[in-house]
DNA sequence: ATGCATGAGTA
DNA sequence: ACTCATGCATA
């Protein structure tokens, strides 16, 4: 019965040919003052011919990631070292890296410098794929014939997005970092790099799409986000800093190097329809995470019964929490510049009971 | 910018 | 079944 608040999987077969060149692709506007009606930048998913090319990335990188472990409070999480298997995915066109096999860091950081003046509302995101067959964009927007989009005049009209290190501007962030950042230099260097980005006049969007373009990974814009605002994991920041420390530099000198077209093909694949969960609804969640963060599987369905949910809607709710929990910013903590030494995201499998 | 969702890898 | 990386769809 509680199965009816829930639509089946939608079965869009909204195949549009939009036969739309490629040159609509107005990601290089030089500036979109306008930040509305831009929601859909480029809704043309461009598929002139669908390429089968089936290839997937698969990018699990495993490091070491030195993160709370400082406070010898956290015995150890996902401690985990798979030393070289990297870029063996579909033959990628550069190799980047060298696999050095445990690479311990002497993680001088401090798990408490993770507060960044993020989040400013400077809303110019892209917006997203509407297709779920996102193929074939033709070229990218950086160095291709399209759309070189030139530098906007503006001479840092961005204050809050300066420099605000912590202690000085000292250390050179020169270095092709081979080695596991601080805390502080991925901090700086997102900030940075998300202020480069947009004086170049380019989305979070472009930048997904020029990684796949330059190096065989797409990624999205939301990844791109949360990268920019630090709310990845720390690994996971560590992986994506290299990458888009090159993007940077190629957009940056943007050397008439003809940008390789190795595009890749989608996938068709149905996602349920987000579920849309009541406030008053996710207030008895979060009353109930913070009461257990991990309910066992029969508390779930009790929980999802009462709530009139889906078991699995429950289920995940409590997943994606987790997963909000261990990340560095905090959730519901405006992201200033706390330290916060402890983070209580007890990571003991012992389920509440609760019947 | 973020909420809900998927899936690979792992325990 | 969980974690973790990632993203579609949405606010």
């Amino acid at each position: 019965m509680a199965t009816a608040a829930s639509n089946p999987y939608s079965i869009i077969s909204s195949s549009s040919m939009v036969h739309a060149d490629a040159s609509v692709m107005q990601q290089g506007s030089p500036f979109r003052n306008h930040q509305k009606l831009l929601q859909s930048d480029y809704i043309q998913g461009v598929q002139s011919n669908g390429h089968p090319l089936g290839h997937q990335w698969v990018s699990s990188l495993a490091e070491s990631s030195p993160w709370s472990t400082s406070l010898a409070s956290s015995p150890l999480e996902q401690q985990d070292v798979k030393p070289g298997r990297e870029d063996l995915q579909l033959g990628a066109i550069i190799h980047h890296r060298s696999p050095h096999v445990a690479h311990h860091s002497p993680h001088a950081n401090h798990p408490g410098a993770w507060g960044t003046p993020v989040s400013h509302g400077t809303t110019l995101g892209g917006g997203g794929q509407n297709l779920y067959s996102q193929t074939g964009f033709a070229v990218n927007g950086m160095h291709g014939a399209l759309t070189p989009p030139p530098p906007p005049g503006p001479p840092g009209p961005q204050g809050v997005l300066d420099h605000g290190d912590v202690t000085a501007a000292h250390h050179c962030h020169d270095h092709s970092d081979e080695e596991t950042p601080t805390s502080d230099e991925l901090e700086q260097f997102a900030k940075q790099f998300k202020q480069r980005r947009i004086k170049l006049g380019f989305t979070q969007a472009d930048v997904g799409l020029a990684l796949g373009t330059l190096y065989g990974n797409v990624f999205s814009q939301t990844t791109i986000c949360r990268f920019e605002a630090l709310q990845l994991s720390f690994k996971n920041m560590c992986k994506l800093k290299p990458l888009l420390n090159k993007w940077l530099e190629e957009a940056d000198s943007s050397t008439g190097s003809p940008s390789s077209i190795d595009k890749i093909a989608a996938q068709g694949r149905k996602r349920k329809k987000r579920t849309s969960i009541e406030v008053s609804v996710k207030g008895v969640l979060e009353t109930h995470f913070l009461k257990c963060p991990k309910p066992a599987a029969q508390e779930i369905s009790s929980l999802a019964d009462s709530l009139q949910l889906e078991k699995e809607v429950v289920r995940v709710w409590f997943c994606n929490r987790r997963q909000k929990e261990k990340r560095m910013t905090p959730p519901g903590e405006p992201q200033g510049h706390e330290v916060y030494s402890s983070h209580g995201v007890n990571t003991d499998n012992s389920s509440c009971h609760d019947l």
